[in-house]
DNA sequence: TTCATAGTTCGATCCTAGTCGAAGCATCTA
DNA sequence: TAGATGCTTCGACTAGGATCGAACTATGAA
């Protein structure tokens, strides 16, 4: 027993009741503070403030100070893969008691994992870009080709600063709903970034679910598909 | 709050020392039975028949029985695959006081996950495939080229039967000391196997680490690099 | 300065879940 | 049949950890 590195650690950090609606409620994508993040998971602010030093200090989050306001988002995209492979086994291996309900209906068909898009309409978006020829894939790092570069670069998205970045531009993130993989990495975010400054999309305040405006479900079909 | 699949129930599962002995222990392949994983995880029978249970009942497990033995395998190829994205993530966020030790220098090197190759000479073994056009990668979901089906088969696998099931022949599988993929599917446990058999590569019984014979890695390189 | 709000730390409580001994089934051998 | 082995179930014990009230610190507002 005892090889590679230490599994428990992270799995009982997420096991718990409590830490996993924190997590879960940062899949979301945007910076929380302590008192909201409390809210979410239906603690009190002192559990929770407990609960978040054990997940920072397991590394899994990203605490920024800002005034009298502590902010807490993921660490690291990787966290939040590991978070969507639990949900995909636990999704497949879950026993039939979790019907699937109308909310659960809209988190499969849009949704936001951790900053791009994902769910029905997300797998789409990668698929019908690696049919045109604008995403070439070999695995997780997938990459962008020329026709492509031209193809973002006018439908808005800055390029060359997203280029300069050090984090790879292009990655797979495996849906669990759709068991296919969707676009991530820095494109995926600014694609995204791009879908919601257009007015195409709006995320829900509190749950994961993206809105599809009848507009913006239109221009996303014929632009991309 | 309580949106998507319930990930605690996973997570919580895993998230116990004895079941993740018993899960990793697993990784290696080989169906093992309840006393042999009670070992394993250094309890008493006893409870690890509670643990077998209730990994059991989340659906994690796949039990058989055989005689008065009970042997216990992972469920699927999506078990292991969320257990090493696990790992991963532990890995990377790992505390610098898991130093690494030549045991584990040996896992980085070669490993078996599951069922295939994983390690240093997995992740060679894939992008070298692909580099020869042998495999053609879009996601999860590579294929074999034509020029790939002459090859493998050339090299002794016994492809119509691996086709005529229904489990994908070639996937890939994230490699967490690599971080890049390797191959998984039915494929890459064929290859493995046949690595095995012509005597290149030798199990350890307890760790999963994967010796390679001397002729067995100047072969191996020269068949496939 | 004083007051209010955000977050942390401490201490006490409580409860779940892991653990193992002992007894009970089930299956194989002789 | 009797005996041995593999596994499960039951019951009791215990430790660890989640929880919250209360007190404390830090930042901002008035």
């Amino acid at each position: 027993m005892k090889e590679g590195p230490d599994i428990v650690r992270i799995a009982s950090l997420i096991g718990d009741p409590a830490r996993a609606n924190i997590l879960t409620a940062l899949m979301g994508g945007k910076a929380l503070t302590a008192s909201e993040l409390a809210a979410e998971a239906g603690v009190t602010l002192q559990t929770a403030s407990s609960h978040l030093s054990k997940l920072d200090k397991g590394g899994l989050l990203r605490p920024r100070k800002q005034g009298r306001h502590k902010y807490f988002s993921l660490a690291d995209d990787s966290v939040a893969e590991a978070l969507e492979g639990l949900m995909g086994l636990a999704a497949r291996s879950g026993h039939l008691r979790t019907r699937t309900g109308p909310k659960d209906e809209a988190l499969r068909q849009a949704r936001v994992c951790y900053n791009h898009l994902a769910g029905a309409k997300g797998v789409q978006l990668l698929s019908a870009m690696q049919s045109r020829g604008f995403i070439d894939g070999e695995g997780e790092t997938l990459s962008l080709t020329d026709a492509g570069e031209a193809f973002v670069s006018d439908f808005g998205v800055d390029l060359p600063t997203l280029q300069s970045n050090r984090s790879p531009l292009c990655r797979e993130c495996l849906d669990w709903s759709e068991r296919r993989s969707h676009l991530a990495g820095s494109l995926g975010r600014a694609l995204f970034t791009r879908f919601e400054a257009l007015g195409w999309t709006r995320c829900d305040r509190n749950t994961r679910v993206v809105h599809f405006s009848a507009d913006g479900a239109r221009e996303f079909q014929e632009t991309f598909l």
